[in-house]
DNA sequence: ATATTTTAGTGAGTATACTCATGGATTTCC
DNA sequence: GGAAATCCATGAGTATACTCACTAAAATAT
């Protein structure tokens, strides 16, 4: 049970000791040891693959025993969907902190969001290529449309949804407002398909797709305008 | 070892002999066995998820030993795109095979298809929910967009692309119409996981939606016409 | 400070997908 | 019909994701 905190009558026992720090040394090991492994996990990741990654080699590189990773993350999976969650953290604070967008059309929006997805990514092709989208598969727990991943496609979705409201003042839930955001995730996964092929320099061609791709679809949902 | 005895008596062996099935026993137990594999994974599958189905199971309720799972299909995964191809040539079939779509418009030879497909899940609903799209995940083999399920996706997108260049003789390949059949399968994806999730009678909701989405993608792809 | 309670690292253990050497059954060749 | 070649089911073995009972360290209470 939670122990009742009393008021410490005693005399305070200031007695941090000399070598201990204001923050609990638990706290900060914890958030240290969760570090190491993600940033051991997703160099082992680029090198070898997610597959022909073993929990004993994260563990391993990151210096401590295999069952501690599993203090940390579910199951391996959970470690790289720990990297997708701070690729769309990362995305949406490029939008939102962007105060040249604050009144640019929605298209500008939600191109400049989708790009700074695929520039976070840009370093981890490989291991994107190798494990991620070859993780779209039927038994995969951590996938596009997994349950695991749902809280991080709600994140994304919710975004969106306010970039449509905002952009749309007057628009009065119409069926094809509703669905947008939601369409609006698979259509990144397709993006982010066509980027992986995408041999173009500068990932040229991807780009120009997002470009027209999102005009149109805008256009869509503002059939007045323009 | 099957339990098929051999028959011991030798009264006729010339006769048997001469009238042996034209097709080996070897052969024929094949696919009797692989045949096997299928039904009985599907039933577990069905009942206790994808994941919860141990390839020993498979085998016990195949009536095989586990390892001559692998001699039919590299990975459990493989079992389950099995079922997938057949979900995919069925509804290719019952739009070929319909001679009253022969001259109906598109949106209607694609409504007529993605409804195969989901009819023919139906009765899979809880063994496509808990494995096949949480299979959407990062690090899958069999995943909708995975390397092994790549030949399985070129026949359902080349069928599409048979069915616009066929409704559109007049298309000029425009960027538009070559993604279109790529994008479609995008677009089922989503729809699949619409349909996972509504509970309306009869699916309706579902049906809806592909009712309108499709007349709207269509319209997009021949803007003269209407 | 000492005692008690809570937290979290450990690594041997478990479950299971998949491999592989083997030999018996089937087919082929004569 | 028999010998040689081929096929393929077998199941013990391997690799590895994940579990769990234990314990030591840290935090809290006395």
């Amino acid at each position: 049970m939670t122990a009742k905190k009393r008021a410490p009558s005693k005399a305070k026992p200031r007695r941090r000791v000399a070598t201990t720090r204001p923050v609990g040394r638990r706290a900060q090991n914890k958030q240290a040891i969760r570090q190491r492994i993600v940033t051991a996990a997703l160099k082992l990741f680029q090198t070898k693959g997610f597959d022909s990654t073993t929990t004993k080699a994260i563990a391993r590189k990151a210096g401590i025993a295999e069952g501690t990773v599993f203090n940390y993350f579910r199951t391996k999976e959970d470690i790289a969907l720990y990297f997708f969650e701070q690729e769309v953290d990362q995305a949406i604070a490029a939008v939102r902190d962007n105060p040249r967008l604050r009144k640019a059309p929605l298209e500008e929006k939600l191109f400049t969001l989708v790009h700074s997805q695929l520039e976070f990514l840009a370093p981890y092709e490989r291991f994107i290529g190798a494990a991620f989208i070859q993780a779209l598969k039927p038994a995969s727990p951590l996938g596009a449309f997994s349950h695991r991943a749902q809280e991080l496609r709600h994140r994304y979705v919710g975004f969106v949804q306010e970039l449509l409201e905002e952009s749309l003042p007057n628009h009065r839930h119409t069926p094809v407002s509703w669905l947008a955001p939601q369409t609006f995730w698979i259509y990144y996964l397709g993006t982010l398909l066509y980027w992986l092929h995408d041999t173009s320099p500068g990932k040229q061609n991807t780009l120009a797709f997002l470009d027209r791709s999102l005009s149109l679809g805008v256009s869509m949902l503002q059939p007045g305008k323009r």
